[in-house]
DNA sequence: CAGTTATTTCAGAAATTACCGAAATTTAGT
DNA sequence: ACTAAATTTCGGTAATTTCTGAAATAACTG
């Protein structure tokens, strides 16, 4: 058995959780194969090669070098060295909310900020005579509903994971918070 | 000047807006002429109709009428219908508030849902002998994170507009809250 | 209900994206 | 520096997605 001397053996919850990532993967703008690369990776005990993850995906050496790249562009792993093996060996973060506080900051950059400074464009040069204004009244709302939310995912992201749990627990019980701001801040 | 009879003028930042949705798409997951639709019933004071949408953007009227199923799947529009006119008109909420709420209920259902389905299946299941339990907890860390973030989202969904605003605005103010939470529910 | 007008469906063309193998480049050990 | 292992780059093909025009269907009018 020449070929599987690098991949990894598979059970059946496992091999579930790869493929969906596989086909989940076109819904959230990243290929298949990426998909499958992180789930493996992300379930792996042990840091695994390029070569593992190929041999084990079927998957070309040189597709799995590209989806090592585009992950690494989203700073999704981890690489960790082997002593005496020339090999780098790929992980994922351990704590699943980094994971999740990392892929909030890059879609961030490249499917937010674009479009809030292309808004702030619009808004801030004195638009010329013909410009219309109610365009510039909807591009100003979804400007500043947008910069607010990114704005709270920003003191978001400085909290820490236990406490970021804290708050999500909490959820509309703040509303109770709210209430109180409310009465006590009142206009009148 | 046959062709123009249907389509809207467009001043510069308009079409700006329009080509910048219309890039994004893709990153968005939705496709280019969708986006480019949407932005321009957003920023259109006037429903226009699938033919405007057609000629403004210079798509074939088969594409708007797929990109209109496509957006109504997704309860992005209203359709305003206009007396002595068999023409359907379309708009899109004037609530930007609600429009989100919109986008990530429905984002949710078609992205996160069936994955967190999923990982519930592979949990539950008295997983065969050979399944990895360090797999297993893997997939227990991420359902429970996501699970937490969905249940938090659905709490926020029942808020109204203004109140969403103001628990943002709040920010990480809501810190101090847990502080004192903490300190009064610490466990010895 | 015959004649229009509006809308949708659908097969295939066009465009884009994903993937592979071969060649080139980089890295590390000798 | 030389060699061999590891990795990346790149041209081209395969697969997928988007978009169109033609035909079908539906909705309305007189």
């Amino acid at each position: 058995m020449q070929d599987s001397e690098n991949a990894i053996e598979l059970d059946d919850v496992s091999q579930a959780f790869i493929q969906h990532f596989g086909e989940m993967g076109s819904r959230w703008g990243i290929n298949r194969t990426v998909g499958q690369m992180y789930a493996l990776l992300v379930i792996s005990e042990q840091p695994l090669s390029a070569d593992q993850l190929a041999e084990t995906l079927h998957l070309s050496r040189s597709n799995v070098s590209m989806g090592i790249k585009e992950l690494n562009a989203w700073n999704l792993l981890r690489t960790v060295p082997r002593s005496g093996d020339r090999k780098t060996y790929f992980t994922t973060p351990e704590d699943v909310w980094e994971i999740a506080r990392t892929l909030i900051a890059e879609k961030r950059k490249r499917e937010i900020d674009p479009t809030l400074s292309m808004m702030r464009n619009a808004l801030m040069g004195e638009s010329a005579p013909g410009t219309s204004q109610y365009a510039l009244s909807r591009i100003r709302d979804m400007h500043d509903l947008i910069e607010l939310l990114v704005d709270w995912s920003d003191e978001m992201q400085t909290l820490q994971s236990t406490r970021l749990k804290q708050l999500f627990k909490l959820g509309s019980s703040v509303n109770k918070v709210l209430d109180l701001t409310d009465k006590v801040t009142r206009k009148k």
